[in-house]
RNA sequence: GUGGCCGUAGCUCAAUUAGGUUAGAGCACCUGGUUGUGGUCCAGGGGGUUGGGGGUUCAAAUCCCCUCGGUCACCCCA
């Protein structure tokens, strides 16, 4: 038996579980802060729901989808991402739903890719998308929200960058323009790059090989080609950054994988992180993905936001991560009648909303006060067999070891109101 | 998916360079240190099919092959 987890995946465990946790809850506060409405989709789709909405040529369809076949013979694939579904689920639910829609979703996304840090073949993700509204606010507000989770972990070193990738209109002809600039110097560019003059030519632009070369340099950026409603729509969703006092850089060369996404692109790139899995945070406009699916015409836009790169992130800059608090109690007792005393005052304790815990089995007191210890208990109450026959409780502050002993009937009242400990 | 590096106790590592007695250490863990006190200190203890499989050899942690896993870069993405 293999007691390792599969290939890509990984146990999270305390504290840093925990921490994950934090990220969630986070997650649930920024974004009902926000407005959104929290959803649920399913963790597997037809495989030809992401095939659809992210083209069939792209990485993640052609050699990254967890896709198999369920017993009556359906392609199903694991979700690699989550935008497609909530675009699905809002397509087939609308009339029941507020336009525009603002849902919020968390939760693993899955890619087979060769594993590496910040890049797992099971990865956490935080995601919102507003569907219903093609208004450069909308974008505006969907990037806020990602700035204000990101500063509200503690990032400070996390940098935004903003572009227009343009829509049907325009991008079709500036494809073409930027595959007429660089066709004449084909042959000097890498053979990555050869392929991407078919498949996406955008990318060449950002290539790490040819990027640097003059010609590619020399260029026709998008954001110099775009029609009149696409530069309108990108000139409203700056200018409402700048207004919102949110600091970002346009990179004219930023482009996206995904065939769904239309005008606006970002992406949140941490400082603190290697190249390969520095990006934190992406998304963008997606009007053309209803349609792609079969929905009438829906303009939608969101990001996703990698929660385990945003906790490698915060390793990263030092940011102390976020641990439940201990046990407000942990209560030690010697001898069965001791014992049941026990019991009853840790069900009190609870009931009084304190988190609390003891032994389940007769132990050491020695060993008992070690276990409050690794339970980060802040104080012990001990009960033995003077305790029982004077009919108090002895309780221990563990920080400092100052003890104090009450009547049984106290104790609770003693540990809910701390300001009372005196020495 | 392509290429490089790596894989010894829960963790960090030693022993691998020229194969050679029961594979070591620190930390962690457990138990004690006169019978009711954690976190410090002292002593003792448990824990390893050297990732797995095959091969070469009298002998393999050490050499060869395969495989699994990790890591870094690329592709791509969160």
């Amino acid at each position: 038996m293999e007691l390792a987890p599969p290939r890509g995946t990984a146990d999270l465990l305390p504290p840093r579980a925990e921490a994950m946790l934090a990220l969630y809850e986070s997650a649930h506060r920024w974004a009902r802060l926000f407005g959104f409405r929290y959803l649920e989709t399913p963790m597997f789709e037809h495989t030809e729901l992401f095939s659809r909405a992210a083209g069939a040529t792209s990485d993640v369809v052609s050699k990254e989808m967890y896709t198999f076949l369920d017993k009556g013979d359906r392609s199903l694939t694991l979700r690699p991402e989550t935008t497609a579904s909530v675009v699905r689920a809002y397509l087939t639910n609308a009339h029941d739903l507020p336009l525009p829609f603002k849902g919020y979703y968390l939760g693993s996304q899955f890619r087979h890719g060769r594993p590496q840090a910040g890049r797992t073949r099971e990865f956490r993700q935080f995601g919102v998308e507003i569907i219903g509204v093609g208004a450069p606010d909308a974008d505006v507000e969907v990037i806020a929200l990602s700035d204000a989770y990101l500063r509200g972990q503690g990032l400070l070193r996390t940098t935004l960058v903003v572009n227009s990738i343009g829509d049907a209109e325009c991008r079709p002809a500036y494809r073409q323009l930027l595959i007429d600039h660089l066709e004449p110097d084909r042959d000097d560019l890498c053979d990555d790059c050869q392929q991407r003059l078919r498949s996406n030519p955008l990318r060449v632009l950002d290539c790490k090989v040819d990027g640097k070369k003059a010609f590619v340099l020399a260029a026709p950026m998008i954001s110099d080609h775009l029609c009149g409603p696409c530069a309108a729509h990108f000139a409203a969703v700056r200018a409402g950054l700048d207004g919102a006092g949110i600091d970002y850089q346009h990179d004219p060369r930023l482009v996206r994988g995904l065939d769904y996404y239309t005008r606006t692109a970002f992406e949140f790139v941490s400082g603190v992180l290697s190249e390969a899995q520095a990006t934190v945070c992406g998304g963008g406009r997606y009007d053309g993905l209803a349609e792609v699916l079969g929905g009438p015409p829906t303009p939608g836009v969101g990001f996703a936001l990698g929660l385990d790169r945003v906790l490698l992130a915060m390793e990263g800059e030092g940011v102390e991560l976020p641990s439940p608090r201990g046990l407000r109690c942990f209560v030690v007792a010697v001898g069965e009648q001791a014992r049941a005393a026990a019991k009853t005052l840790v069900a009190e304790l609870r009931a009084a909303g304190l988190p609390s815990a003891a032994a389940f089995e007769e132990r050491p007191m020695k060993a008992q006060m070690k276990m409050a210890d690794r339970a980060d208990a802040a104080f012990v109450a001990i009960i033995g067999e003077r305790e029982l026959a004077e009919g108090v409780i002895t309780l221990k502050r563990l920080v400092d070891g100052i003890q104090k002993t009450v009547p049984a009937g106290d104790a609770v009242g003693w540990l809910t109101r701390l300001d009372d400990w005196t020495p």
